[in-house]
DNA sequence: AAGTGGTCTAGACCACAAA
DNA sequence: TTGTGGTCTAGACCACTTT
């Protein structure tokens, strides 16, 4: 076969993504990852779907497979999807392993990743105070469920965790009883809401009463309060979460770069 | 101009970086990537030296421009080197401003970043105790440096460190006098030995005696006890370093995800 | 055998920075 | 003007998975 090509003639440029001319537009990869971005987030491509091809992407958006390869790498390395050679492209789901891998730092002495036992549970709803309402974005004393748990390792009580939601993204909670160990599949799969990122602020602090009650501690004992704000793919800030970690036999895991 | 293709045809395979068959071989933007690496590692290529342009590194390599594209846009993501349009390809350096946002996580309570002062600082040669030999990789009491810091924050002593590094490696460390506020740089511009992350482990304790009477502290005061294990690109432990940080206006930040 | 992602090439054009 | 990195294309071949 014999393939013949001008080079160094003007080539008239195909309609594509680029030429609507709305928009802040961009590369062209950029933007076929942007449009995939807001099929996912609107729940057109729902974790676990498979993605249109390379090539069917590419053709869709009128650009080269490569230049659809580079976006869909990019999606990858934002952990939106997946990709599996000789398989396809898959949006991501959110499992207990990584959930619990990545979002509970808590670890062994040896550095060896434990998995925490729930302890006991209480769903309740309730107005959010000042700071919750402030962090979800909800107006002062709008209506939150409260889910309070309390973990274990090896049998020893080390957590105490408050997650507060709001009850308009969460229709139900307080009603489905014995929620997972690992909350953030839950709400992928029940409510369509995928956890991107979440941001910590620690502090050694005296035990509060209330805790030191809960965890049967005495007063004064040191521990580390964790204020996190979990926060979806779309942006906003999904569930604030207080945390009291006991930290005699384990060490909360960070790595730096 | 007309340039004729023949397809179909097999087309001798030039020489190039992959044809030695030692090594674990790989794709060639990976043993390009790797090859680049080793120069810098080796300091052949030293932090702020400019590195070939990818057509350069292409011949070199005999790779495609795209392929040593590729390993350079690795290498940019791993942080060892830095990419300008228009200017080139330089190996990163590691300035005050970096170190100290990347490395340094405590944030006022708005989240803001604050720059801490030192207050007194003081170094000297000791052996290692078992938990730093083992950390650094050196025979039961090698000798040591000690960096022992106070470091402050608005006028309020925030912090105690204590840094401890193989004598073998940073000769004259304790002869230098007033070391900079961000250590890491200095490791770099002195020594030849650049940072590439550090594990941190986080513990809420009561303060110790020592350090309570160095940050003028009552007695079983919560603080967060920090254990850092810094680790150069070549990937041994360089530093290690044991903190203490008062948190009542302050917060150790992270970003999981 | 067909379909998918992964690697690699050769070439074009654009945007930016410095001489 | 020259050299650099950044984007984009068209095509080839490879490796893996499923039918």
């Amino acid at each position: 076969m014999i393939s013949v090509c001008f080079d160094g003639f003007w080539i008239v440029k195909e309609a594509n993504v680029m030429d609507d001319l709305s928009g802040p537009a961009g590369p062209l990869y950029q933007q076929v990852y942007d449009a995939v971005m807001a099929r996912i987030i609107s729940g057109e491509l729902a974790p676990g779907v498979m993605l249109p091809s390379e090539f069917d992407l590419a053709a869709q958006y009128a650009v080269s497979q490569g230049t659809a390869r580079k976006a869909l790498s990019k999606l990858e390395l934002s952990g939106l999807v997946e990709r599996h050679q000789g398989k396809g492209t898959f949006v991501a789901t959110t499992t207990d392993e990584t959930s619990l891998f990545h979002f509970f730092r808590l670890r062994q002495s040896d550095g060896a990743q434990v998995i925490p036992q729930l302890v006991s549970e209480t769903v309740r709803k309730r107005p959010a105070n000042a700071r919750e309402a402030a962090a979800l974005g909800l107006a002062a004393r709008a209506s939150v469920f409260e889910v309070m748990r309390v973990r274990s390792i090896n049998d020893a009580v080390v957590c105490a965790e408050q997650s507060v939601l709001d009850v308009v993204k969460f229709p139900g909670l307080k009603d489905r009883g014995g929620l997972p160990n690992a909350l953030y599949p839950l709400y992928q799969r029940n409510y369509g809401i995928t956890i991107a990122r979440a941001d910590e602020q620690l502090r050694a602090v005296a035990v509060p009463e209330a805790v030191a009650s809960l965890l049967a501690l005495a007063v004064n004992t040191p521990v580390m309060e964790v204020e996190r704000r979990a926060i979806g793919i779309s942006g906003g800030v999904t569930e604030f979460r207080l945390s009291y970690y006991l930290t005699q036999n384990l060490h909360y895991a960070v790595s730096l770069r």
